[in-house]
DNA sequence: CTATATTATTTCGAATTCGAAATAATTTCA
DNA sequence: TGAAATTATTTCGAATTCGAAATAATATAG
């Protein structure tokens, strides 16, 4: 193959289902990138602003503006770090654990439908091709 | 399957060349969806704004601001349609044209080698994976 | 121990993006 | 025909994102 087909359909895909999640966590108030936020403090507990950004694709000045936003919607929490007083741990509250239980199935299950068009061995293929090309 | 794993890779790798390409087109003072703009019209010729927006993807309103960016540097031309008075038909300019012959190719070169981890018969089913999970 | 480098995070101003409403031209159909 | 609906595009203000510089804490090397 000589021209760039595959990245127009990889950016088109991504942009089809960016699109569907960010209007649905549109509707809690939440940006994508706020709600990707939640989601892996959903997952993995507290987490730092490196360790955060690791899982929300934007840059650490977009992030700490994401989180303020977070902080005051009263969705998580930042205590600092008492070995390194520079590391702010992000964890939800009591009111962000409530939000992300009664809506993370339902997101997945609406995901899920359309990563069900595919078998389970091809959705492995799929990730298996998507990690060769997008490792650094 | 059940988890969202496989979105999570599919916007990581793309993350990852939309980082990269941005990176390389912001050399040449341009934004990425400017660069896909003109990308689409150095293929296809003189387009309508709606007819681009099927390329770039991002609204309608965006797309505004971003032509008047490209109209401002001088690389595109804006000229109404006779036929249909509302349709503004967007063309590279000259410059534009020399801007794009010059730097494709070397745009194409930089991507493929990303692309080219994949054997043809791979990359040809991961076209065909990303369209079923991509379609609407 | 101190100066220097590195790491974690935020601040700042500018650029980009969005959605909703506005504008303007065309089409439809009663 | 001519009012109403549709289509193409822009305007507007607000939200999000960025990169570069600043801040602050820790680690390292001499």
């Amino acid at each position: 193959m000589t021209d760039l087909k595959t990245i127009t359909i990889l950016f088109r895909a991504t942009n089809t289902l960016t699109q569907e999640i960010a209007h649905q966590v549109n509707e809690l108030g939440l940006s994508l990138s706020s709600f990707m936020a939640c989601e892996a403090l959903y997952h993995k507990g507290a987490l730092s602003v490196a360790q955060l950004q690791s899982k929300v694709l934007i840059a650490s000045s977009s992030l700490s503006y994401v989180i303020e936003q977070l902080k005051e919607k009263g969705i998580i929490d930042i205590n600092h770090d008492e070995k390194d007083k520079r590391i702010r741990l992000c964890s939800l509250t009591q009111r962000g654990q409530n939000m992300m239980s009664e809506v993370y199935e339902k997101h997945v299950s609406a995901q899920r439908v359309r990563l069900d068009r595919l078998t389970p061995h091809e959705e492995s293929l799929l990730q298996h091709l998507l990690k060769k090309i997008g490792l650094d």
